[in-house]
DNA sequence: AACGATACGGAACCTTGTTCCGTTTAGCAA
DNA sequence: TTGCTAAACGGAACAAGGTTCCGTATCGTT
């Protein structure tokens, strides 16, 4: 490894990287307000750039919704140990951690829904956040397990699919996807008595 | 009430009636083989039609997904005081309703995503699924709760579309949405409140 | 048979994602 | 400073899908 990550194998040109930055605060702020299904020729418009830009620099939608949310996503990754590690029980860290993934889907407008899409052009998001989200998952779940204090049945990747599915339209006042969510992890239990820390 | 299902106060010409049966049939096989979002044109060809003619009969994509649909919600509509009517307790009821809603759609390849679609082009399939099924939920739901087996914090609607949410992508081998509503719909039993995560 | 209302077909239009290419510009070297 | 070239840019053009519109064909009645 002879590049760190501030001066890559071949440097891009000032201006690249300017509009780089340029369209990711840009479709930040779009997605806030329109949801990640903005058009994208809304998001070059913002950034005052051409389409032709922003395909240069991110080869698909998905890559850029995956370019804007990357460091939360990261965040929740890495959150998963540390819940972990610090909670009272492997349950209590499993319920945390899916509040924070839910915490994070609820507050981007339609992310949920594009997740989901069966549409191939968001397959790169689809995988991008199985790969980085599942092997996390997967360890809280067997911690909790292996603890009894749930049932062993479920895969992480049924779990969060369920879960992603019950954030989808969390926007409406009338539907509280998080409440849906601890509904579920209710259900996970695997017997109702004796709650407390073993 | 002067006129009876068959004659209509003012009837359509026989090459309507005979292409809106088409136009049905048609659907319903499109819908079978490639998905409720199937194009429009691909039904109009099926059926041998104009697009036009399908607009004409079905103002909105939406509305020909509900009259290809329609005998099924009834009947699932139907189903719920029945099943109240003649199962051991109010929650089997409730169970068994829910599975017989969690078929239809798993069966109905894209219908769920289709419906919890904020695109405002299915409005209408939305609003026709609540107007007809959340009150017989309701009455499930109030049933169950009245008779102490689950919680009753929780409304049809947030029910209804939490699972209808769960029954997305159910297509896929790995998710089983059968299973994650029956999850749910356990963690909705009546438990030591506040359950869990803290 | 003729006529008016009804219904039809499909071209045309709109929106949105994506590609392509002629033009502009940054960065370097003379 | 000036020239040159690879990199980057803008936006027109294309594709796909939903929806509208209107000239034409057909039905049913007189």
């Amino acid at each position: 490894m002879n590049d760190s990550d501030e001066g890559a194998a071949r440097p891009k040109r000032a201006d690249a990287r300017r509009n780089e930055e340029t369209l990711l605060d840009a479709a930040a702020a779009i997605f806030v307000m329109s949801g990640v299904e903005a058009p994208v020729r809304d998001i070059a418009a913002k950034a005052g750039v051409g389409v032709g830009t922003i395909y240069r620099h991110f080869p698909t939608r998905a890559d850029l919704i995956i370019a804007v949310y990357r460091h939360q996503v990261e965040a929740c990754a890495e959150a998963g140990p540390v819940l972990l590690a610090t909670s009272a029980t492997p349950h209590a860290a499993l319920g945390q951690w899916i509040n924070l993934f839910v915490d994070f889907l609820v507050t981007k407008h339609g992310l949920a829904a594009v997740l989901q899409s069966d549409n191939a052009g968001f397959d790169t998001l689809h995988t991008y956040f199985l790969d980085r989200l599942v092997p996390v998952c997967t360890q809280l779940l067997d911690a909790a397990a292996a603890s009894g204090e749930i049932r062993s049945d479920l895969k992480a990747f049924e779990l969060m699919r369920g879960v992603g599915n019950l954030c989808i339209g969390a926007e409406d006042p009338r539907y509280d996807a998080r409440r849906l969510v601890e509904l579920l992890i209710a259900g996970l239990r695997q017997a109702p008595p004796d709650v407390g820390i073993t």
